[in-house]
DNA sequence: CGTTTTTGACCCGCGC
DNA sequence: GCGCGGGTCAAAAACG
């Protein structure tokens, strides 16, 4: 499968849609990842580190759109309601707990529905080498 | 050789 | 109490 690489910078205006959803108790995945030993909370327990969910459409003959980051693919699985199955995707980052579902839209297979969970804690290296250049020019500008 | 991708199997929570 | 659904992990294979 061909690779995208600069895809993130060469987006195309087609992704603009951005709908906000941040609500529901998502929580930690109802089902699945029970494989976690962790969850012994003590009786200080109640806070969970909640991880926003963000939901982006994007419109792209491609499934996978680079945002920046790098995404390893952990599972797939089909969808009801939908003819295509959704692809689970994570940070390779160890320090980076954030998660991405890809899906594409049913009435539109040129549509996919980016969903990220998490935040990332750590610099975007796509980003900072686009910027690196850049960076370099205004410090070599402003220390003139 | 290292990394990543792919398929199957497993587990837990909730519903009834 | 049991069954189903959904999500995740694991190992092997493929790719650069």
């Amino acid at each position: 499968m061909p690779e995208l690489g600069l895809a993130s910078l060469l987006l195309p205006s087609a992704a603009a849609a951005v709908s906000l959803q941040g609500d529901e108790a998502e929580g930690e995945a109802g089902g699945g990842g029970g494989r976690s030993n962790d969850k012994s909370t003590p009786t200080t327990m109640g806070k969970k580190a909640m991880s926003p969910k963000f939901a982006f459409r994007t419109k792209s003959p491609n499934d996978i759109l680079d945002d920046g980051y790098r995404w390893r693919k952990y599972g797939q699985k089909a969808v009801k309601n939908s003819p295509y199955p959704r692809s689970y995707y994570r940070c390779t980052h160890h320090t980076c707990n954030v998660k991405k579902q890809v899906q594409r839209q049913s009435k539109d297979a040129s549509i996919v529905v980016t969903t990220y969970e998490g935040i990332h804690n750590h610099p975007c290296e796509k980003l900072m080498e686009a910027f690196a250049p850049l960076l370099k020019q205004i410090q070599f500008l402003t220390g003139l």
